[in-house]
DNA sequence: CTGCATGCAAAACTTTTGCAGAATC
DNA sequence: GATTCTGCAAAAGTTTTGCATGCAG
Protein backbone atom coordinates (compact mmCIF):
# COMPACT_ATOMS: atom_id res chain seq x y z
CA UNK A 1 0.00 0.00 0.00
CA UNK A 2 2.49 2.43 -1.17
CA UNK A 3 1.45 3.51 -3.81
CA UNK A 4 -0.71 6.43 -4.21
CA UNK A 5 -2.84 8.16 -1.71
CA UNK A 6 -4.41 6.55 1.41
CA UNK A 7 -8.43 5.69 0.16
CA UNK A 8 -10.17 7.75 2.14
CA UNK A 9 -8.17 10.56 0.27
CA UNK A 10 -11.11 10.47 -2.11
CA UNK A 11 -13.46 11.12 0.22
CA UNK A 12 -12.68 13.64 1.06
CA UNK A 13 -12.02 15.08 -2.89
CA UNK A 14 -15.23 14.22 -3.52
CA UNK A 15 -17.24 16.06 -0.64
CA UNK A 16 -14.71 19.53 -1.19
CA UNK A 17 -13.89 19.54 2.35
CA UNK A 18 -10.53 20.86 3.81
CA UNK A 19 -7.87 19.00 4.42
CA UNK A 20 -6.55 20.70 7.78
CA UNK A 21 -3.91 19.56 10.32
CA UNK A 22 -6.27 18.49 12.52
CA UNK A 23 -7.44 16.27 10.56
CA UNK A 24 -4.58 14.63 9.29
CA UNK A 25 -3.41 14.85 12.50
CA UNK A 26 -6.39 12.59 13.98
CA UNK A 27 -6.53 9.86 11.02
CA UNK A 28 -2.65 9.60 12.16
CA UNK A 29 -3.56 8.26 14.98
CA UNK A 30 -6.26 6.34 14.01
CA UNK A 31 -3.90 4.75 11.58
CA UNK A 32 -0.94 4.50 13.77
CA UNK A 33 -3.28 2.70 16.83
CA UNK A 34 -4.38 -0.78 15.92
CA UNK A 35 -6.89 -0.21 19.30
CA UNK A 36 -10.18 1.37 19.62
CA UNK A 37 -9.90 5.13 21.17
CA UNK A 38 -11.95 7.07 22.50
CA UNK A 39 -13.08 10.79 21.60
CA UNK A 40 -10.30 11.48 24.91
CA UNK A 41 -7.46 9.30 24.03
CA UNK A 42 -7.20 10.85 20.13
CA UNK A 43 -7.50 14.10 22.07
CA UNK A 44 -4.44 13.59 24.68
CA UNK A 45 -2.51 12.07 21.51
CA UNK A 46 -3.16 14.74 19.00
CA UNK A 47 -3.04 17.50 21.93
CA UNK A 48 0.46 16.51 22.75
CA UNK A 49 1.78 17.17 19.19
CA UNK A 50 -0.57 20.25 18.73
CA UNK A 51 -1.67 21.31 21.36
CA UNK A 52 -3.98 23.67 20.17
CA UNK A 53 -5.93 21.59 19.09
CA UNK A 54 -8.82 21.18 21.25
CA UNK A 55 -12.00 18.65 22.12
CA UNK A 56 -14.46 20.04 20.14
CA UNK A 57 -12.03 20.01 16.73
CA UNK A 58 -11.97 16.10 17.84
CA UNK A 59 -15.19 15.57 18.02
CA UNK A 60 -16.03 17.20 15.11
CA UNK A 61 -13.65 15.56 13.21
CA UNK A 62 -14.48 11.98 14.56
CA UNK A 63 -18.26 12.92 13.89
CA UNK A 64 -17.07 14.19 10.45
CA UNK A 65 -15.07 11.01 9.28
CA UNK A 66 -18.08 8.89 10.59
CA UNK A 67 -20.50 10.57 8.43
CA UNK A 68 -17.76 10.46 5.52
CA UNK A 69 -17.83 6.45 5.75
CA UNK A 70 -13.98 7.13 6.99
CA UNK A 71 -14.13 5.88 10.55
CA UNK A 72 -16.33 3.52 12.23
CA UNK A 73 -17.87 4.53 15.77
CA UNK A 74 -18.57 2.02 17.93
CA UNK A 75 -19.87 1.55 21.92
CA UNK A 76 -18.38 -0.39 24.32
CA UNK A 77 -20.89 0.48 26.79
CA UNK A 78 -18.50 1.99 28.95
CA UNK A 79 -20.46 5.16 28.80
CA UNK A 80 -17.95 6.92 26.06
CA UNK A 81 -17.79 6.10 22.56
CA UNK A 82 -14.44 4.12 20.66
CA UNK A 83 -13.32 4.96 17.22
CA UNK A 84 -12.20 3.04 14.45
CA UNK A 85 -10.62 3.94 11.59
CA UNK A 86 -12.12 1.67 8.36
CA UNK A 87 -10.20 -0.32 5.85
CA UNK A 88 -11.74 -0.59 2.35
CA UNK A 89 -12.93 -4.10 2.95
CA UNK A 90 -15.06 -2.80 6.09
CA UNK A 91 -16.96 -4.56 8.49
CA UNK A 92 -15.61 -8.49 7.30
CA UNK A 93 -14.67 -9.60 10.87
CA UNK A 94 -15.23 -11.02 13.78
CA UNK A 95 -14.85 -9.28 17.37
CA UNK A 96 -13.45 -11.45 20.44
CA UNK A 97 -14.39 -9.12 23.52
CA UNK A 98 -12.68 -10.41 27.13
CA UNK A 99 -15.40 -9.27 29.57
CA UNK A 100 -12.47 -9.35 32.05
CA UNK A 101 -9.93 -7.02 30.55
CA UNK A 102 -11.43 -5.67 27.94
CA UNK A 103 -8.79 -7.31 25.35
CA UNK A 104 -10.24 -7.46 21.68
CA UNK A 105 -9.28 -9.92 18.88
CA UNK A 106 -10.32 -9.33 15.82
CA UNK A 107 -10.61 -12.65 13.99
CA UNK A 108 -10.62 -11.43 9.78
CA UNK A 109 -10.23 -14.75 8.33
CA UNK A 110 -12.57 -17.58 9.97
CA UNK A 111 -15.92 -15.44 10.01
CA UNK A 112 -15.79 -14.63 6.23
CA UNK A 113 -17.74 -17.17 5.24
CA UNK A 114 -20.15 -17.93 7.58
CA UNK A 115 -20.64 -14.13 7.74
CA UNK A 116 -21.59 -13.86 3.87
CA UNK A 117 -23.44 -17.05 3.65
CA UNK A 118 -25.64 -15.47 6.86
CA UNK A 119 -25.93 -12.14 5.23
CA UNK A 120 -27.29 -13.51 2.17
CA UNK A 121 -29.85 -15.56 3.62
CA UNK A 122 -31.11 -12.45 6.14
CA UNK A 123 -30.99 -10.14 2.89
CA UNK A 124 -33.52 -12.49 1.29
CA UNK A 125 -35.55 -13.44 4.34
CA UNK A 126 -36.06 -9.99 5.49
CA UNK A 127 -36.02 -7.95 2.31
CA UNK A 128 -33.18 -5.95 4.09
CA UNK A 129 -30.18 -4.29 2.12
CA UNK A 130 -27.48 -5.04 4.23
CA UNK A 131 -24.50 -2.50 4.31
CA UNK A 132 -22.09 -2.95 7.10
CA UNK A 133 -22.27 -5.66 9.86
CA UNK A 134 -20.68 -5.87 13.47
CA UNK A 135 -20.40 -9.52 15.65
CA UNK A 136 -19.10 -9.31 19.02
CA UNK A 137 -18.55 -12.81 20.62
CA UNK A 138 -18.14 -11.71 24.42
CA UNK A 139 -16.49 -13.67 27.19
CA UNK A 140 -13.32 -14.88 28.64
CA UNK A 141 -9.43 -14.69 26.57
CA UNK A 142 -6.87 -17.48 27.09
CA UNK A 143 -5.17 -15.41 29.67
CA UNK A 144 -8.20 -14.80 32.02
CA UNK A 145 -9.40 -17.69 31.90
CA UNK A 146 -6.26 -19.07 33.40
CA UNK A 147 -5.83 -16.23 35.92
CA UNK A 148 -8.93 -15.11 36.92
CA UNK A 149 -11.36 -17.39 38.86
CA UNK A 150 -13.73 -17.98 35.63
CA UNK A 151 -16.66 -16.48 37.74
CA UNK A 152 -18.70 -13.04 37.20
CA UNK A 153 -17.17 -10.69 38.66
CA UNK A 154 -20.01 -8.26 39.30
CA UNK A 155 -18.44 -5.29 37.65
CA UNK A 156 -17.77 -5.45 33.87
CA UNK A 157 -21.00 -5.10 31.51
CA UNK A 158 -21.43 -7.59 29.19
CA UNK A 159 -22.41 -4.69 26.71
CA UNK A 160 -20.27 -4.23 23.83
CA UNK B 1 -44.17 -20.88 30.18
CA UNK B 2 -46.61 -20.94 33.00
CA UNK B 3 -45.13 -23.34 35.15
CA UNK B 4 -43.24 -21.81 37.83
CA UNK B 5 -41.33 -18.66 38.27
CA UNK B 6 -39.81 -16.43 35.67
CA UNK B 7 -36.04 -18.24 35.14
CA UNK B 8 -34.37 -14.53 36.54
CA UNK B 9 -36.82 -15.19 39.50
CA UNK B 10 -33.46 -17.31 40.52
CA UNK B 11 -30.83 -14.91 40.31
CA UNK B 12 -31.95 -12.80 42.63
CA UNK B 13 -32.68 -15.90 45.13
CA UNK B 14 -28.72 -16.53 44.27
CA UNK B 15 -27.27 -13.08 45.06
CA UNK B 16 -29.64 -12.47 48.36
CA UNK B 17 -30.96 -9.36 46.27
CA UNK B 18 -34.71 -7.86 47.73
CA UNK B 19 -37.49 -8.41 45.59
CA UNK B 20 -38.71 -4.43 45.60
CA UNK B 21 -41.70 -2.77 43.68
CA UNK B 22 -39.14 -1.01 42.24
CA UNK B 23 -36.97 -3.79 40.48
CA UNK B 24 -40.61 -6.05 40.15
CA UNK B 25 -41.89 -2.42 37.89
CA UNK B 26 -38.90 -2.21 35.75
CA UNK B 27 -38.34 -5.71 34.73
CA UNK B 28 -42.19 -5.47 34.19
CA UNK B 29 -41.63 -2.88 31.68
CA UNK B 30 -39.12 -4.42 29.92
CA UNK B 31 -40.50 -7.74 30.13
CA UNK B 32 -44.16 -6.25 27.99
CA UNK B 33 -41.81 -4.07 25.70
CA UNK B 34 -40.44 -6.10 22.94
CA UNK B 35 -38.41 -3.32 22.16
CA UNK B 36 -35.02 -1.76 22.99
CA UNK B 37 -36.21 0.73 25.73
CA UNK B 38 -33.67 3.21 27.11
CA UNK B 39 -33.33 4.66 30.98
CA UNK B 40 -35.30 7.31 29.78
CA UNK B 41 -37.95 5.51 28.44
CA UNK B 42 -37.90 3.13 31.08
CA UNK B 43 -38.18 5.78 34.08
CA UNK B 44 -41.54 7.48 32.15
CA UNK B 45 -43.47 4.36 31.77
CA UNK B 46 -42.87 3.27 35.25
CA UNK B 47 -42.87 6.90 36.69
CA UNK B 48 -46.30 6.98 35.51
CA UNK B 49 -47.27 3.56 37.50
CA UNK B 50 -45.12 4.40 40.36
CA UNK B 51 -44.83 8.42 40.48
CA UNK B 52 -42.17 8.46 43.50
CA UNK B 53 -40.03 6.10 41.30
CA UNK B 54 -37.00 8.12 40.57
CA UNK B 55 -34.38 8.66 37.80
CA UNK B 56 -31.96 6.90 40.43
CA UNK B 57 -33.63 3.59 40.77
CA UNK B 58 -34.12 2.85 37.44
CA UNK B 59 -30.22 3.20 36.54
CA UNK B 60 -29.19 1.79 39.21
CA UNK B 61 -31.69 -0.66 38.73
CA UNK B 62 -31.08 -1.80 35.48
CA UNK B 63 -26.92 -2.01 36.27
CA UNK B 64 -27.96 -4.28 38.88
CA UNK B 65 -30.10 -6.68 35.75
CA UNK B 66 -27.37 -6.26 34.06
CA UNK B 67 -24.42 -7.31 36.18
CA UNK B 68 -26.93 -10.56 37.22
CA UNK B 69 -27.16 -10.71 33.54
CA UNK B 70 -31.26 -10.43 34.00
CA UNK B 71 -30.67 -7.33 31.66
CA UNK B 72 -28.72 -6.66 28.25
CA UNK B 73 -27.02 -3.07 28.02
CA UNK B 74 -26.95 -2.35 24.13
CA UNK B 75 -25.70 0.48 22.58
CA UNK B 76 -27.35 2.26 19.29
CA UNK B 77 -25.08 4.93 18.92
CA UNK B 78 -27.20 7.68 19.96
CA UNK B 79 -26.01 8.26 23.76
CA UNK B 80 -27.74 6.61 25.25
CA UNK B 81 -28.23 2.90 26.32
CA UNK B 82 -30.71 0.76 26.07
CA UNK B 83 -31.89 -2.57 27.57
CA UNK B 84 -33.23 -5.86 26.65
CA UNK B 85 -34.53 -8.36 28.96
CA UNK B 86 -32.58 -11.53 28.30
CA UNK B 87 -34.04 -15.23 27.83
CA UNK B 88 -32.00 -18.08 29.04
CA UNK B 89 -31.35 -19.16 25.49
CA UNK B 90 -29.42 -15.74 25.56
CA UNK B 91 -27.98 -13.42 22.65
CA UNK B 92 -28.43 -16.11 20.57
CA UNK B 93 -30.22 -13.99 17.51
CA UNK B 94 -29.11 -11.65 15.16
CA UNK B 95 -30.15 -7.89 14.78
CA UNK B 96 -31.21 -6.65 11.63
CA UNK B 97 -31.00 -2.35 12.11
CA UNK B 98 -31.92 0.27 9.67
CA UNK B 99 -29.55 2.80 9.90
CA UNK B 100 -32.55 4.87 8.22
CA UNK B 101 -35.96 4.75 10.23
CA UNK B 102 -33.83 2.80 13.23
CA UNK B 103 -36.08 -0.48 12.93
CA UNK B 104 -34.51 -3.76 14.65
CA UNK B 105 -35.50 -6.63 13.12
CA UNK B 106 -34.39 -9.83 15.43
CA UNK B 107 -33.92 -13.20 13.60
CA UNK B 108 -33.67 -15.96 15.65
CA UNK B 109 -34.10 -19.13 13.76
CA UNK B 110 -31.64 -18.60 10.90
CA UNK B 111 -28.40 -17.44 12.50
CA UNK B 112 -28.82 -19.81 15.11
CA UNK B 113 -26.53 -22.86 13.16
CA UNK B 114 -24.01 -20.94 11.60
CA UNK B 115 -23.72 -18.39 15.04
CA UNK B 116 -22.84 -22.27 16.69
CA UNK B 117 -20.57 -23.15 14.47
CA UNK B 118 -18.46 -19.80 14.15
CA UNK B 119 -18.74 -20.00 18.23
CA UNK B 120 -17.19 -23.28 18.27
CA UNK B 121 -14.47 -22.63 15.54
CA UNK B 122 -13.47 -19.34 17.41
CA UNK B 123 -13.49 -20.67 20.62
CA UNK B 124 -10.75 -23.58 19.65
CA UNK B 125 -8.34 -21.12 17.42
CA UNK B 126 -8.51 -18.24 20.08
CA UNK B 127 -9.07 -20.17 23.30
CA UNK B 128 -11.80 -17.85 24.09
CA UNK B 129 -14.72 -19.02 26.20
CA UNK B 130 -17.20 -17.34 24.43
CA UNK B 131 -20.40 -16.34 26.76
CA UNK B 132 -22.58 -14.67 24.94
CA UNK B 133 -23.14 -12.83 21.53
CA UNK B 134 -24.25 -9.78 19.99
CA UNK B 135 -24.95 -10.03 16.13
CA UNK B 136 -25.74 -6.55 13.85
CA UNK B 137 -26.27 -6.16 10.57
CA UNK B 138 -26.82 -2.56 9.45
CA UNK B 139 -28.28 -1.73 6.25
CA UNK B 140 -31.72 -0.50 5.25
CA UNK B 141 -35.23 -1.94 6.24
CA UNK B 142 -37.68 -2.91 2.99
CA UNK B 143 -40.12 -0.04 3.50
CA UNK B 144 -36.79 2.45 3.71
CA UNK B 145 -35.58 1.07 0.30
CA UNK B 146 -38.54 1.86 -1.33
CA UNK B 147 -39.50 4.73 0.26
CA UNK B 148 -36.51 6.28 0.73
CA UNK B 149 -33.35 7.36 -2.22
CA UNK B 150 -30.73 4.79 -0.96
CA UNK B 151 -27.67 7.07 -0.53
CA UNK B 152 -26.30 7.83 2.87
CA UNK B 153 -28.18 10.67 4.32
CA UNK B 154 -25.05 12.18 6.16
CA UNK B 155 -27.08 12.15 9.20
CA UNK B 156 -27.31 8.77 10.71
CA UNK B 157 -24.28 6.51 12.25
CA UNK B 158 -23.34 3.54 11.35
CA UNK B 159 -23.02 2.12 15.05
CA UNK B 160 -25.49 -0.11 16.56
C1' DC C 1 -34.63 -5.30 63.87
C1' DT C 2 -30.81 -4.69 60.53
C1' DG C 3 -29.11 -3.80 56.52
C1' DC C 4 -30.05 -3.25 51.81
C1' DA C 5 -32.71 -0.20 48.68
C1' DT C 6 -34.81 4.23 47.56
C1' DG C 7 -35.53 9.15 46.55
C1' DC C 8 -33.97 13.47 45.96
C1' DA C 9 -30.73 16.62 44.40
C1' DA C 10 -26.32 17.68 43.20
C1' DA C 11 -22.17 16.09 40.82
C1' DA C 12 -19.58 13.95 37.20
C1' DC C 13 -18.91 12.85 32.53
C1' DT C 14 -19.23 12.74 27.68
C1' DT C 15 -20.64 15.19 23.74
C1' DT C 16 -22.59 19.31 21.32
C1' DT C 17 -22.99 24.14 20.14
C1' DG C 18 -22.26 29.42 19.54
C1' DC C 19 -19.31 32.69 18.14
C1' DA C 20 -15.18 35.30 17.09
C1' DG C 21 -10.90 34.61 14.94
C1' DA C 22 -7.86 31.80 11.78
C1' DA C 23 -6.64 29.00 8.01
C1' DT C 24 -7.63 26.81 3.62
C1' DC C 25 -8.58 26.70 -1.16
C1' DG D 1 -11.00 36.99 -0.42
C1' DA D 2 -14.84 34.01 0.83
C1' DT D 3 -15.99 30.21 3.12
C1' DT D 4 -15.07 26.62 5.80
C1' DC D 5 -12.78 25.26 10.02
C1' DT D 6 -10.99 25.92 14.70
C1' DG D 7 -10.63 27.04 19.65
C1' DC D 8 -12.50 28.32 23.65
C1' DA D 9 -15.98 28.15 26.90
C1' DA D 10 -20.41 27.34 28.08
C1' DA D 11 -24.49 24.31 27.42
C1' DA D 12 -26.89 20.07 26.97
C1' DG D 13 -27.59 15.32 28.01
C1' DT D 14 -26.98 11.10 30.21
C1' DT D 15 -25.44 8.55 34.08
C1' DT D 16 -23.55 8.32 38.85
C1' DT D 17 -23.23 9.36 43.72
C1' DG D 18 -24.05 11.05 48.74
C1' DC D 19 -26.96 10.92 52.34
C1' DA D 20 -31.06 10.66 55.07
C1' DT D 21 -35.18 7.86 55.08
C1' DG D 22 -37.93 3.66 54.11
C1' DC D 23 -38.82 -1.07 53.48
C1' DA D 24 -37.92 -6.16 52.66
C1' DG D 25 -36.44 -10.20 54.79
Amino acid sequence: MRHGRPWWYARFMEEGIKFTLPRKAIIDVLERSSKHLSAEDIYFIVHKLYPNIGFATVYRTLDLLTRLGIVLKLNFGDGRARYELLTKKKGMHVHLVCENCGKVIEDGENGNDMLKKMEEQLSKKHNFKIKNLKVYFIGECEKCQKGGDGKCHGVMEQDH
